[in-house]
DNA sequence: GCTTGACCTTCCAGTGGCGGGAAGGTTTAC
DNA sequence: GTAAACCTTCCCGCCACTGGAAGGTCAAGC
């Protein structure tokens, strides 16, 4: 099949597996007569894994990690799982982060009237801030 | 003030500063005789509320329009409670999809062994994921 | 045979928000 | 006198793509 059908089957655009090849995450894919590339069910499989590894947060890097144990049918599935779980780790940073800087912003907007005057706890929070002390 | 002390007050890094400028965020800074850039109080008081509003999730277009609230005696408080609100939002959908996504991750891990063995939910799940159907 | 439109190819540029580092000028301290 | 710590501008790199230009290919309809 030719990239577009790839693309519509991994979940990928083919602009990305292009990309991917590029890169040399994924290896050269074959070409036709025509020069275009080709992809069979394994290929398509791979880029899947891929869509699905980049959907849960896995960067490119990670991804390389994690395609070369489905590949490896010597692995141990714990490096999979330390994968996982540091991944899972970086996100609970992550959400920790956002949460506190939402937190933060429903505090400054309780806080202001939100009417037609000028008056703002929100814009006298972000410009007054961690200066209290001098 | 030269950069370095107006970034260490502001907390911006000099980089970001003159970034800032260069990008027309803020008014050029008045230069001394010998080309370095000099900075108020003033002009540390915009850096630090740019820092502030970056550290709550503002984007630099926002922070554009967070300073023409700041800098607008006639503003109405009303529009930086929905610049305020609008970014809460947005940053709850992040959240939702973080949270989502590590709930994936700690559901395959929970299912794989993790020893020395090749057998491995994980990539299984990142392989086949959504094709039971066919 | 001709056109139209949907494919495909490569290559280059841009995104956001900076950080790193080069190459060179200035100031300050010893 | 010199070393270091500043400062300047400029350009490249990051991440993971996306958009678009310029051009080749293919299938369908007339």
């Amino acid at each position: 099949m030719n990239i577009s059908e790839a693309a519509r089957r991994s979940g990928l655009s083919a602009k990305t597996i292009r990309y991917y090849e590029d890169i040399d995450l994924i290896a050269p894919a074959a070409r036709g007569e025509n020069g275009y590339r080709q992809y069979d069910s394994g290929a398509v499989e791979e880029l899947h894994f891929l869509a699905r590894a980049r959907e849960v947060g896995f960067d490119l890097q990670e991804c390389r990690q994690l395609l070369n144990l489905l590949r490896d049918t010597q692995r141990h599935s714990r490096h999979a799982r330390e994968l996982v779980l540091e991944k899972s780790q970086q996100l609970q940073q992550r959400i920790d982060k956002l949460v506190a800087m939402q937190s933060v912003l429903e505090d400054m907007a309780s806080r202001c009237h939100g009417d037609e005057g000028p008056e703002c706890a929100i814009l006298e929070d972000l410009a007054g801030a961690g200066e209290e002390t001098q």
